[in-house]
DNA sequence: ACCTGAACACCGTTCAAGT
DNA sequence: ACCTGAACACCGTTCAAGT
């Protein structure tokens, strides 16, 4: 008999597989716990056997956030614009509640893979293909992926409750919160928050229509 | 001689002392370069001695970012609430310039200090006050300090570059990239940015533009 | 070729000990 | 009352050694 696996218990190590644990681990745990040593002892192996795969830590990052670029919604559809953009926009929120360590890092990474790459010339290329000029696409792309990554950011924090659940919330936090009395606005925003709960999508989609439809006012008054 | 102090030459530790020392140290060092045993090295004091005034890390992470809080321009001045919330819009990003390690901290911290219920109370008393329904003014505050965030998190990976710094970047990045040949939009953006450069406060403040007077022209045609 | 152990230079934090 | 040293349980990463 040739070449046979010695320790046949454990598929071996890729490149692709030790992207696709780290997205796991990180999925599961978050970003505070996750490490190379936490991702090592996942895979069964030593920290030091990662290293022959992928470089380094910042470098296993990069390819993290590729994988949820490779997740987005593709504007290039043939639809109009503006629900092309909606689309995109619903689905990156969706991404970073699923992927939430990526949040502060899907613009920050300095050298961006092929999905990041593909999915930035999608966007761009759909809005200069309903005619914005280029500077009125900059600026259409800016405000737009400013707010998403800025509302990702807050209902990172805020947490993934339901209305019905942070209603029940801000209740008991209302409760305890006696140094509250100085601030009477923020009083009334803990009231009516339980009484109607924060529904995080219907805010995401409200700021998102207001930013794409003055987007379309100032497109169709344009040369 | 009554009781003299043994060692002179160190003024005493306390926790206004640290916290301030903290910022300066984030300030000139990073985030990632931030701990607290280069706070204790600082301060010329073993890390240990740091936890008899301030609890430990998260804490003084609370303490650090409601400092920054309190750098914000108050909105609460008698203008009109358009110019009142621009100025502080602008206020935000500058003091995130001056602080980019409170980017992704000033809406994550889960228990907000005086300064920041102080100024969450005075935008929302500004809008409220400006005619804004209770529904009416959650929606504005939610989309403006998303896209003020937002924004923060982008121009901090972007770099603080200079028009014509990024012009100058760009163009040397537009050299290596044969790998944007797939990508033609993207070479746009190269080509253009290359001549133009990136003028981020400009791109900041029309941004914050579109999203106040859309908002004003909602709140002019209300009941 | 692929993986490992020991080591290095770091973390935050606890706790008994010093003054 | 305030600070320290040694220790514990972690990090990312290097490098010589194993198979």
């Amino acid at each position: 008999m040739a070449k046979e696996r010695t320790s046949p218990a454990r598929k071996a190590l890729s490149r692709e597989r030790v992207i696709a644990a780290a997205v796991a681990l990180a999925d599961q745990t978050g970003y505070r716990e996750f490490s190379m040593r936490r991702l090592g002892a996942e895979l069964g192996v030593s920290p030091m056997a990662l290293y022959k795969h992928v470089g380094g830590r910042e470098e296993l990052l990069d390819e993290m956030v590729d994988v949820v670029f490779g997740e987005l919604e593709d504007p290039s559809a043939r639809e109009d614009w503006v629900t092309a953009m909606r689309r995109r926009g619903v689905s990156v929120r969706e991404a970073l509640r699923r992927h939430p360590w990526a949040v502060g890092l899907m613009e920050s990474r300095s050298n961006p893979g092929p999905e990041n790459l593909a999915h930035h010339n999608a966007v761009m290329g759909c809005l200069r293909e309903a005619g914005f000029s280029f500077e009125m696409a900059v600026h259409a792309y800016s405000i737009q992926d400013s707010f998403i990554y800025g509302f990702a950011l807050q209902e990172k924090t805020m947490g993934h409750e339901s209305p019905e659940e942070s209603a029940q919330a801000a209740k008991t936090r209302g409760k305890g919160s006696d140094g509250y009395n100085e601030y009477p606005y923020l009083i009334e925003v803990e009231a009516e928050l339980a009484r109607s709960g924060y529904d995080h999508a219907a805010e995401f989609e409200w700021g998102l229509s207001l930013i794409l439809e003055s987007l379309e006012r100032l497109r169709k008054n344009s040369p």
